[in-house]
DNA sequence: AATTGATATGTTATGTTATAACATTCCAAT
DNA sequence: ATTGGAATGTTATAACATAACATATCAATT
């Protein structure tokens, strides 16, 4: 949680998310891939946001181009196993940085540097789903982003 | 504030949202023009996300089909005053149904039937926007939106 | 080992959302 | 009448995402 300063060991964060995307796949019976495990590397590169097609771009210097949809294929099995999170006001990609066990996470994202953290705030989602539900409404999925300055960014 | 049922005046909603929209051009000093009038009418025909295509559409059927960077124009206007909301989990757009004094509102959707609501939810964002300064950042701008079932669409 | 069924990938094409770049018109203030 | 900013017109393209159908891989069963 927090942002990752220019110093931080990232080695460390790219090989946590590998070793929790085979341990989660060993659990669920599922299949990390070398094209999913691929695709996670290019975004697990840094904490920034990241497009498909910069994905793609990236794959292609190294290896084949892969068709976009080969990527989306990926992205959606990564989703899917809360490996990533889409930033649904960048439509872009970003590393899922920690286990959330089970609890749901804010995205904060800096527009100086395009990086994002995330914030467990549980009392925030509490507070809004139950004001939600007072209105009759069945929450399946919040989306929750913050958009500012991180402390590197910030003037 | 909550979902709209099929049978409340909808013509009450149009009225104070073209009434909001030119009390505040008025102010501002700035130009609620023909285009911009029509985008927005096209919007607040229903509480239900629109799509920007889906504007120029409803647009093409009664007039000229415009360009969509003419659309995309309109919104930004519309959004930079307040009288549209961006829903982001969609890339779609809906009407604003009430003033909100400055204050931020949630969006809740319903998956069921597509249509949106704002809710008020203070405390929400105030643990929210306090949990991220803690972490020393500085917020511009917080997308919520919570995806869900409304009254009428849950089971 | 062969069969089978589910999962994953390949291939081609297209759909959807949004903006760039530059020209022209409109409109209010001087 | 001039002028400067706001709005619109025009053409093209960028950026994001999925449809549809064919083929391959792999593990579980026979």
């Amino acid at each position: 949680m927090g942002f990752h300063g220019p110093h931080h060991d990232h080695g460390q964060c790219t090989g946590e998310l590998i070793a929790r995307a085979e341990a989660m796949c060993a659990a669920r019976k599922t299949r990390l891939t070398p094209q999913r495990r691929d695709v996670l590397a290019r975004i697990a590169e840094t904490h920034s946001v990241v497009g498909a097609y910069d994905i793609i771009e990236r794959m292609a210097s190294g290896g084949e181009r892969p068709a976009p949809i080969t990527v989306y294929r990926a992205l959606d099995f990564l989703l899917e196993n809360g490996l990533i999170h889409k930033i649904e006001s960048r439509s872009a990609y970003v590393a899922c940085s920690h286990d959330h066990g089970g609890t749901q996470a804010a995205i904060l994202i800096c527009d100086g540097c395009d990086s994002v953290a995330e914030l467990d705030a549980p009392d925030a989602f509490r507070n809004l789903l139950a004001a939600a539900r007072i209105q009759g409404f069945v929450p399946r999925r919040a989306v929750v982003e913050v958009v500012g300055r991180c402390g590197a960014c910030k003037v």
